[in-house]
Formats: structure tokens, sequence, C-alpha cells
RNA sequence: GGGCGCGUAGCUCAGCGGGAGAGCACUACGUUGACAUCGUAGGGGUCGCUGGUUCAAUCCCAGCCGCGCCCA
């Protein structure tokens, strides 16, 4: 006997360990079906489950749920990320706490101790996805640093080396003076501040008193300018081209240069140019052939490039004491206030420098070019289509990609110096030292680059790496390309185009089908969830609170194709009170005995209230099915949550009871198994959403198995029987009429009042035969009958083919009866009036649809048809006094 | 500045060319043997504004107003 209520608790820990003793996740490569395959984005292997992860791990899950009930050889492959900044940080960062600095205990010592943490913490982030139900292959689980995987970051690099696709060069980084790292685009955060606009006069070479002004917001970078540039078309300045600057506190002499990049609109027009220190002034640079002088140490103090009293400053202190030394020197021309943007590292916060060093990059516009026409030619599709822009627009502007990272945790570069600096790339160290004997004609000793690779490096071949590549598998050959990706719109740039740049590359294949971006979960108030605004709804606690089907429930019902959701607390506890409606069907079922009965065929059902109910459930099933594979999953969600508690509980449980107590054996044993089926077959549509609490009461009921391994249902759609429906329909429109009606006159609800079908069409005297027992219990009707003539001084109403009347006694008021009466009448002559507009009007009845046409006489008909039993109820009751 | 998206019931949101919907909240009633994490009934909307296309516009198009995100 089932408890009293669902106490997810107590449950959710014993099944997650039956389907971890099942495998239920197990992909087959040797089968014969079909394979279905999603790669998991593999989350931060330190990391814990927050409700991004939640979102996207339940989805991914519902496909998977759903086509291995499809009865598809279903591939979820998990993993986790080595993401070498955030792992690192949060090593440092503990490191810090007892006084320890990396570079004090060197670089083996230090990639130990994360490995350490890693072997800790490093299951958690599992653990927490094993308790969100989730279902992927867990033997089959990759870490971007194992061996495998390590190999194939190598065998990466070096082909695509060979391919001269990867090249060294020396440009501007983005660089993390806290961090002491290149960090990518994507990595900056640009953030609006306050801050000044200095105009600064440099002095004309040998034109005393003459000045050309430029301005800037980091006073900073002048010690770094090595040219001052003006518009070609500026008349202003034409005659100053060609001619030099003494730069300021340096001395030096630069020349004025003319460049398209300065914009005569914006301040003097003039800028100066420090092609080290700024990514435009770099292009300015090299198209002049500037010098570039670079002022910044690694920690973005200044160095020895500088003169000797700026030595050793940091920027900001620099910036400072060059703003004060200018205006004592007269050259300070105005200073204004300005609101501009400025570059912030997302991981550190602090302020990112554009800075010239040797970094490894990929020559990703070669890669993305058949990357972008992959989409374009639809062999990958976004969904919803609009990303496919997002896409497109950053992959046809896109930069060299550097993917060095002065880090110690990730994948070493394979790349080794001979003392001349010549370069030998190859895969192991070994091989290496063979090349660079073979090149020197001797032994020679090599040193290996120092760097790592970013982590999207790895990651990026994720679907392909965790299947066996370089190897030459089954797996690859079986689940490559896959099926869907399922992620965030904030990771199109960051992996799902490096994914698609390598797949394309190494396997000659797009590595998935369908990209399904999904929004982002925000907080109640729309507000982005961070640990800075303190604003986090922990899932875990979500599911401790409410159990982890009603989040999954919430997640999915709210997952409606391009909108953000905002989640409310209030809403996981509506869905886990329909978790505990779903319980207590299921409860009532068992009372009544309600069993499944092999070889039911739903088809030979005999009962309306069972012919109905079983057209409805295929229908939903069919919905539900149709709404998953087109990853419209809020609609699935509503589906079901729709039929199940507004249609089983509200409608077929009550119709049920009379027919469960009565005294038709056949009935009674017909509504059992129909009972028992409908509830089952919910219970299979249910389960991809809300995986705990079907596969529990599936075990109720006694059939054994898991439902996590069982077959979606198939259903014929000649089992919806539109009779049946419309007859039901007919009923439940009878009895909530009734009800209305006493509720408005305030009949006690126990009270128990005759009601009187009459000028009935034989179709409607035959349903209230049929339903008598049904009617009375739920419309709380003493009786029900048919006459011929109705009650006068009776609350009538008006129904499809009949009228009832409810001969209230003593209780109507007659005058607002009538009020009601006339009101009702007013309303249909509306709408036939409106109707009739529509239908008179000859542009319609012969533009519009005929089928919309037929619909409007048909609407009108039905108005008609209700209008005439209201004036003829009006009419019985103005007799009446 | 460019791109994407959003303004529908008090709140959160579906719907998106022909009859305005859901959940929550609210009001009234209710201890009917599945369920008070419940039941029954009810109130509540100029579908942001202005034009246009159409026989017909909450839905398509344009402009405007307000809001959000991404990229410069």
């Amino acid at each position: 006997m089932l408890d009293k209520s669902y106490r997810p608790a107590e449950v959710e820990t014993r099944i997650s360990a039956q389907w971890d003793e099942a495998k239920i996740g197990a992909a087959h490569a040797t089968s014969n079906k079909t394979p279905f395959s999603v790669m998991m984005p593999p989350p931060n292997v330190t990391g814990s489950l927050h409700m991004g992860h939640a979102f996207n791990m339940t989805l991914q899950d519902i496909l998977t749920r759903y086509w291995r009930m499809r009865g598809k050889d279903a591939l979820w492959q998990p993993g986790t990320d080595h993401a070498g900044i955030a792992t690192q940080m949060v090593v440092e960062r503990q490191m810090a706490a007892e006084g320890l600095d990396r570079r004090d205990m060197g670089r083996e010592a230090f990639v130990e101790r994360v490995w350490q943490w890693k072997a800790e913490s490093g299951g958690t982030i599992l653990r927490q996805l094993q308790r969100l139900g989730a279902s992927p292959d867990w033997a089959r689980e990759r870490f971007t640093l194992d061996d495998g995987l390590s190999l194939a970051v190598r065998t990466e690099f070096v082909e695509l080396y060979k391919a001269g696709l990867i090249y060294r060069d020396k440009r501007l980084v983005n660089w993390d003076p806290k961090l002491q790292t290149a960090i990518s685009d994507l990595e900056i955060e640009q953030r609006e501040v306050d801050g000044h606009l200095w105009h600064f006069k440099y002095p004309i070479e040998d034109e005393a008193g003459a000045f050309i002004v430029v301005a800037t917001t980091r006073p900073e970078t002048m010690l770094g300018d090595t040219a001052v540039a003006v518009h070609p078309e500026d008349e202003r300045y034409t005659h100053l081209v060609g001619k030099h600057v003494i730069l300021p506190l340096v001395g030096r002499r630069i020349p004025i240069v003319a460049d398209a990049y300065s914009d005569p609109e914006k301040g003097s027009g003039a800028v100066k140019i420090p092609p080290a220190h700024d990514f435009n002034d770099f292009e300015v640079g090299r198209r002049h052939d500037l010098p570039q002088v670079n002022i910044f140490d690694s920690l973005a103090r200044l160095n020895d490039e500088v003169p000797e009293a700026y030595r050793g400053l940091d920027r900001y202190e620099a910036r400072e004491k060059i703003v004060a030394d200018m205006e004592a020197q007269g050259l300070l021309a105005e200073v204004e206030t300005t609101r501009h943007s400025v570059p912030y590292g997302d991981r550190s916060g602090v302020v990112v420098e554009p800075w010239l060093t040797d970094q490894w990059y990929v020559d990703a516009a070669t890669l993305a070019k058949p990357a972008i026409e992959a989409v374009e030619q639809g062999r990958t599709v976004f969904v919803p289509r609009n990303w496919e822009n997002t896409y497109f627009e950053w992959m046809r502007n896109i930069q060299p990609w550097c993917i060095s990272r002065q880090l110690w945790w990730g994948h070493r570069i394979p790349a080794w110096y001979g003392p001349d600096g010549h370069i030998f790339v190859a895969m192991t160290e070994g091989e290496a030292a063979a090349e660079a004997e073979a090149h020197y004609g001797k032994p020679t000793a090599l040193l290996q680059d120092e760097d790592v690779l970013d982590t999207w490096f790895s990651s990026g071949l994720w679907p392909f790496s965790t299947l066996g590549w370089p190897e030459k598998t089954a797996e690859l050959d079986r689940y490559y390309p896959t099926d869907v990706l399922v992620t965030g719109f904030d990771i199109i740039f960051f992996w799902v185009a490096r994914m698609m740049m390598l797949g394309i590359h190494f396997m000659g294949e797009v590595p998935f089908r369908t990209v399904y971006i999904h929004a982002l979960v925000r907080d109640e108030k729309g507000q982005k969830m961070s640990k800075s605004k303190g604003n986090i709804i922990d899932p875990l606690t979500l599911m401790d609170d409410y159990g982890t089907d009603a989040l999954r429930f919430t997640l999915t019902a709210m997952a409606a194709q391009g909108r953000d959701i905002k989640l409310s607390e209030q809403r996981v506890a509506g869905y886990r009170n329909f978790m505990t409606k779903l319980w207590n069907a299921a409860r009532f079922c068992e009372m009544n005995e309600c069993w499944p009965v092999p070889g039911f065929d739903p088809a030979s059902c005999r009962q309306t209230i069972n012919r109905w109910i079983v057209g409805e459930t295929v229908e939903v099933i069919e919905k539900t099915g149709a709404a998953i594979e087109e990853y419209r999953f809020n609609e699935a969600a509503q589906a079901l949550y729709q039929f199940f508690w507004g249609e089983f509980c509200d409608w077929y449980l009550e119709f049920s009871k009379p027919l469960l107590s009565g005294s038709d054996a056949g009935a009674v044993t017909e509504t059992r198994a129909t009972a028992a089926w409908v509830l089952g077959q919910t219970l299979h549509a249910l389960h991809p959403i809300a995986p705990f609490v079907t596969e529990a009461l599936w075990e109720s009921m006694g059939e054994g198995g898991l439902i996590a391994a069982r077959s979606w249902p198939e259903l014929p759609v000649s089992l919806v029987d539109m009779a049946a429906r419309d007859e039901m329909r007919w009923v439940i429109a009878l009895v909530g009429e009734v009800r209305a009606v006493r509720a408005e006159m305030n009949v006690p609800a126990a009270a128990k009042i005759p009601v009187v079908v009459g000028d009935a069409t034989p179709e409607a005297a035959a349903r209230v035969e049929t339903h008598r027992a049904l009617i009375e219990t739920l419309a709380r009707a003493e009786s029900v009958t048919v006459a011929s003539a109705l009650p006068e001084g009776a609350v009538q109403i008006v129904l499809e083919g009949a009228t009832a009347a409810l001969p209230l006694a003593g209780v109507i008021d007659l005058g607002a009866e009538r009020a009601r009466l006339d009101r009702e009448i007013a309303k249909t002559e509306d709408e036939i009036g409106r109707i009739d507009k529509k239908l008179g009007n000859q542009q319609f009845v012969s533009r519009a649809p005929a089928e919309v046409v037929e619909e409007q006489r048909e609407r009108r008909a039905d108005y008609v048809e209700a209008k005439t039993k209201l004036e003829a109820a009006r009419e019985r009751l103005a007799t009446v006094r």
C-alpha cells in the first residue's frame, strides 16, 4: 500500500541505485538499434551543480530517456573538464590561505596538488548529476586531462602545426596582470566606467610654441608612443604630416603619420599611437612600420623602456605621475570626464592590458570557413534558428585564436626549443629529440615550452576524443556525428564554434546535426544569478525541499524557446503539488484494485467513460512525443499536466467512483483495467521529465521491471473515439453548469437537489440515462430525470440538445433569474450579430477558405440553438410570479 | 553604433492570422473514504502605442515608446 504522500527523499536514493545496478544508461555499441548520441557539456571537474547545469542536464536527460524508450541505442556521453584557469585559481586560493605560493613549490609539486584536489572534489558534480536523475552512460565517463584525451590533444596540436594551421607569433594579447596569463577575448567583460579624457600637447619639432593635441584615457601609454596619427583628409593637419613631434617626458622623436584610423570628428582629430598597448594602434603601427615599445612588465608595472623616474611604478601610479608632470610642464591642455568601456578579466576582476608577447595561435579563419558552410547548408541546424546569426556573425569575423596560456594546470604544449630557438613540434619528447638530432646533426638538449593549451582547445575535440579518437574505434563510427548538442547561448563562441571547426577538420563531418540552444535561468526578478549578488538559487536545496522531479518538471515547463526562465520557488512548489497529485491518483487506483491486466486491449472497452479516457490518453502521449522531438519541452510538460490533473483526476477518476462501487461486474472489471492502463501509459509519458516518481509508482503497480527500461507507448489513433468524447464533454458541461448554478444560488454543498432534463433530443436523453449515476454523484443531485415538460419556476440551464431545470423552490430570486437569462440571450445575440456581419460580407464569403466560412456557419447555428432555448426558458419564467 | 529578443489577467508566462489561455495570487463555499501539497465555483485583460497589409490582426509589416542581452 502506498504511503499517504510522496516522500521524494526516501525514494530517490533507492531508485538511483536501481538504475545504476541495471545500467540503464549503457549504450550498446554492438546492438542493431539505431544510435542516438548526445555529448554532455563537461562541467568543471571541481565545480558543483548550479541551476544552469540542472536545467541543461534535465533537458538532455529528457531527450536521452525519451529516445531510449523509443527504441534507440542512446549514448549520452558524460565527463568533466579540467578547466585550466578556474581550477588553478581555486587551488591557488586554497594555498594562499596556507601561505603557500605555487612558484615556491615548483611546477611538478603544484600540478600534483591540483590532481589531489581533483581526486577529492572531482566526483562531487557527477554525484550531484546522479541525484538529478541524469542517465548518461556512466561507464564511459571521460576527463579532458585523462590519458586518451591528452593523446588526442597532442595529436591535434601536431597535426594542425604540420598543416600550417598553428603558428607562433608576437602579437598583442589580452594580458591578465593578476593571473599572469593571456586570456581570450571571450573571457573579457567590457564594463562602462567613469573616467577622464586627458588632452596632451605634444610639441612639434623645430617649431617653437607649436603643438598638436592628442587625447587619451590611458596617459601612461604615452611612454610607449611611437607616432601621432591624423586622418589623411583632415585639412587641419595636412601640413604636419611627415613632420615629427618630440614626445614629452621621454624626449623621443616620433613621426606624425596619416592614417584613416583617426577620426576627425573625435577629440582633436589627432591620436597618439602606442603600438604595443592598443589593438587598433598595433594595426596602425604595422601599416606605418612603427617601432613597438613595450613599457610594461607582466605585472603591468613600468619597465626599463621608460625614463628612470617612472620605472617600477604600477600603471595607475604612473598615470597620476604622468598627468602631474605634464601639467607641471604646461602640456596638459584639458581634462574631460567621460564614460568609456574598460576591459576586465572575468575571473580576476582586474583591468586587462593589451600586451606584446610570443604566443601560439590557431589560424581560426581557415578552420571557420567549412564550419560556416556547414550551417549555411543545414548540415548542422540551430534550434531556435535565429542563433545561427550569432554564430555566423562571430565566425565571419573570427580572429586568430590564441591557444597558449601561462598556466601550469592543463595540456603542456608539445613544442621544444633548441639552443638557437628552433622549434620542434612532436608527439613526445623522444620524437622531438630525434628530430633535433637530425636537425643539428648531433644530440642536442631541448627545452619544452612552459605553457599549456587553452581549455577549449581540448574540449573542442570532445565529440570525438571521448569516442576514442585518434584511434579508429567502433564507437566513433557509430556515434559520430552526434544527434544533438544541448547548451546555452553564452557558450556558442567558446565551445560550439570550436567543436564545429575541429570536428569538421579532423572528422570530415560536423559534430552534431542539431544544436539546441536554451535560455538562461535567472532569479525571480529576472536578474542573472551570481555569487556577488547573492541571488543564487541552489538546485540541491530545491531538490531537498520539493523533490528532484518537481525541480525537473518546473524547469521543463518553463523551457519555452527563446525566452529566459525566471525561476520562483513558488512555481517549484506548484509542480511538487502535481507530483503529489500523481502519487495520490495512483494510490486511488491501488485502493480500488485497479491493476494492470495482462493482454488488456483498450479497443475492447464498452463503457463510454473508458473509451473516452483511452482516446484522451492516446492524444496526450502523441502530443508529448511530438513536443519532445521538436524541442518544445514546455508543451510536453503542459500537455501532461493538463491531461493528468485536468482530465484524468478531475473527471475520469470522479466518474469512475460510482461505476467502481456499482453492481455491474463487467463495468467494474473494465474500469479497473482501464484506469490502471491509463495510469501506466501516463507514467511512461511522464517518465523522461519526472523519472523518480514514475519509477516508484510503476514499481507499485506490480508489473515488474524498471519503467526506465521500457518502451514508449505506441498507440493507434483508431483508439480515439470521437463520439465518446462528444458524449463525455456533454456530461462534463452538464455537471459543470449544475455546479455553477448551485454555487451562484448558494445551495449548501451537502444539499441534494433534483435535476430535470427536458426539451431533449433522443441523443441527449440517452446520455442522461447512460450517465445518470455519474451526474447524480458529481452534481450532488437527488435525482436526474428526463421529462417531457420542464417544471415552472426553476433555474434553467441550456445545453446542446436539451435544457436542464433545477426546481429550487424557495431559494430562487425569479427576478434575478430572468435578468440572468436576459443577459445570456443578449450575449448570444451579440455573437450572432458579429458572425452575421462576417457572413454578410461578400469579400469574406468569397475570399476566406471554405472551411473557415463553414465553421462560422456552424458557430452561428449553435448560437441560434442556444438562443432559442434561452428564449424558451425565459418564456417559462415569464408566466410565474 | 550593429545584432538578437521581450512588452498578453495583480505576478510568472503560453498562444501567434478567423471564438483571449494556464499556473500562482485573490474572493466565496467545502472535513463527499485518493489527495487540504486538496476540492467546487468566481472576479479580473483597450493582448505597449500609432499606422499599414488583409475579407479578417494580440498574431504579419513599418515607425515610435519602454525593457533586456550580445557584439563594437
